[in-house]
DNA sequence: GTTTTTATTGAGATAAAGTCTCAATTAAGA
DNA sequence: TCTTAATTGAGACTTTATCTCAATAAAAAC
């Protein structure tokens, strides 16, 4: 059984909550895709396999998976927010290509420290962080129509 | 003449766009505002000294605003989308307090270089960024509720 | 100053995103 | 198996945002 299941498993026996198999289902999805989805797709997509499920509850259950710190949610740069299980747990941020759309993973221990020492000074408990860098990617810096920002 | 106007004008020319009331007002009233709006108080609030304010000019206008760079959309922790201008037309980013609301901006030229190199590596053009974190102010750390992620 | 051109505006329709209610269902512990 | 309480889903509803198009107004041309 995967780490994700069972940290999931756990954190609702924690909290006195119950585990479903919507639930279950939601999270194996948002693991197996690559890409990041948005509700509506994972509502679409899992409605196809069980035409009973609720547009409600995709929306509960990505609001338990946000709180438990196994989904996180990504504002692309059109606005449109999406979802992503955090890999292993690992927390990353995002480049996001405003004239692709391709999103790109990183992680970066030294923005990560400077940060820990700038809330710190500020006396601001972190709980958890969004660092979206919006811009081209290598591919579509080459030659391309103009941004839009925001 | 303030500069956030002249840096409107400018754009405005250059894109071959034309200046209006509209778009100076909602300007202006970002400008004055110490507080992230909404762009639903922005149109209440200007509505109420024009009662012929279209809300679709707003949203236009707050989208041109960040396509030139005068104003910055802000994800508050409940997913609430609000603006605020550049100060000065200098970029910073928010801390935001879970429990009070309250946003501590800050800048962070060790983020901000850490951030550069980053990109540099990836081959990524960065147009512009948001770096939000989500905690305890230090005023609500003392106590209270559990909070409310993604 | 007047005319011409063209971007902009706003009402209201429409779409998209998300929340809420409540009766029916189902998970989990006793 | 029985009991209890959390969860679910249909659909109403709210909020947020975009679109359409005739009327308007800004800027350029004259
Ligand atoms: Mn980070
Ligand atoms: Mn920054
Ligand atoms: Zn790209
Ligand atoms: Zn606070």
């Amino acid at each position: 059984m995967n780490d994700h299941l069972k940290a999931f498993r756990n954190y609702l026996k924690e909290q006195g909550l119950k585990n479903t198999s919507q639930r279950e289902e939601i999270l194996a999805f948002l693991g197996r895709s690559s890409r990041h989805l948005s509700p509506e797709e994972i509502f679409r997509e899992l409605r196809r396999r069980d035409p009973r499920l609720g547009r409600a509850t995709v929306f509960r259950t990505l609001r338990l998976l946000g709180d438990c710190g196994l989904a996180t949610r990504v504002t692309f740069p059109d606005g449109k927010q999406k979802f992503e299980t955090r890999l292993g747990g690992h927390h990353h941020d995002h480049m996001l290509c405003v004239h692709c759309g391709r999103a790109i993973e990183f992680v970066s221990p030294a923005v990560e420290e400077a940060q820990k020492r700038l809330a710190r000074r500020y006396g601001f408990k972190v709980l958890w962080h969004r660092h979206e860098i919006f811009g081209r990617c290598r591919r579509c810096e080459t030659a391309g129509p103009s941004p839009r920002r925001s």
